[in-house]
DNA sequence: TTGACATTTGAACAATTGTTCAAATGTTGT
DNA sequence: ACAACATTTGAACAATTGTTCAAATGTCAA
């Protein structure tokens, strides 16, 4: 009725599993925590927006039509992960992709969505 | 005292708003959607596994020592994504990659991990 | 058809997450 | 020092998510 147990019950096929040499558990979660920060739609519009042209706080919350607050709070994330950078002048904070890599990481995103569409 | 609203409040930079050329808002809520799917470490070690060698939904629960069970909720989420698919060979169903981009999309975020330790 | 094995599914639960609201911090000009 | 502008931060809330448990479905051999 039940037993659902890891794989107690049900026969493993050892000659297949041995041949999986796992990686490193810790560095595919640091790859997950990566690939979780871009799998929201206000940080990826944000990445897009600042793609095209460094913008300060207020003009992403123009851009995205949302608040300041949420946009800040996302950039800190984003931030945090080495995706933006910032630099203040004067009142504003721009903000600005931190490298090329995002860059690469969301065409290849793209190029998925549309040979699967 | 407060007054996040928005950009009501905020100068908003129209020069620079003006040139970003929003993209498509639900071609990159896909996207996200896309990335959200890797952004969990259960997936990403099923795919990791995966891109050796194919395997029945045992042997998955063998190689990440988890519940048959949970494995078999996150292969549902991978294959409505296309990242995996599977074909049954009597009692046990194999998966296996779907496409060269899962490949292509791990290793672009491996390599922004390195990059940036 | 029955029993054993292999996988899937649905409901429930705790944990995590994104946004809002309110308040705090930082910067500039007067 | 003060007022006005720009951004950040923390707490709270609703919504989403991953796992577990239990039950259902599918497959095969006798």
């Amino acid at each position: 009725m039940e037993m659902t147990e890891l794989c107690e019950s049900n026969e493993v096929h050892y000659d297949i599993v041995s041949k999986v040499n796992m990686i490193d558990e810790e560095e595919l979660s640091d790859l997950a925590e990566l690939f979780k920060v871009f799998g929201d739609s206000t940080r990826i519009k944000i990445l897009y927006a600042l793609y095209e042209q460094e913008m300060c706080v207020c003009d992403l919350a123009a851009v995205l039509n949302m608040t300041i607050s949420a946009i800040s709070h996302q950039l800190r994330i984003l931030k945090q992960n080495k995706l933006v950078r910032n630099r203040r002048d004067g009142k504003s904070v721009y903000y600005s992709l931190d490298d090329e890599h995002v860059h690469k990481i969301i065409a290849m995103g793209k190029e998925h969505i549309e040979e699967k569409r």
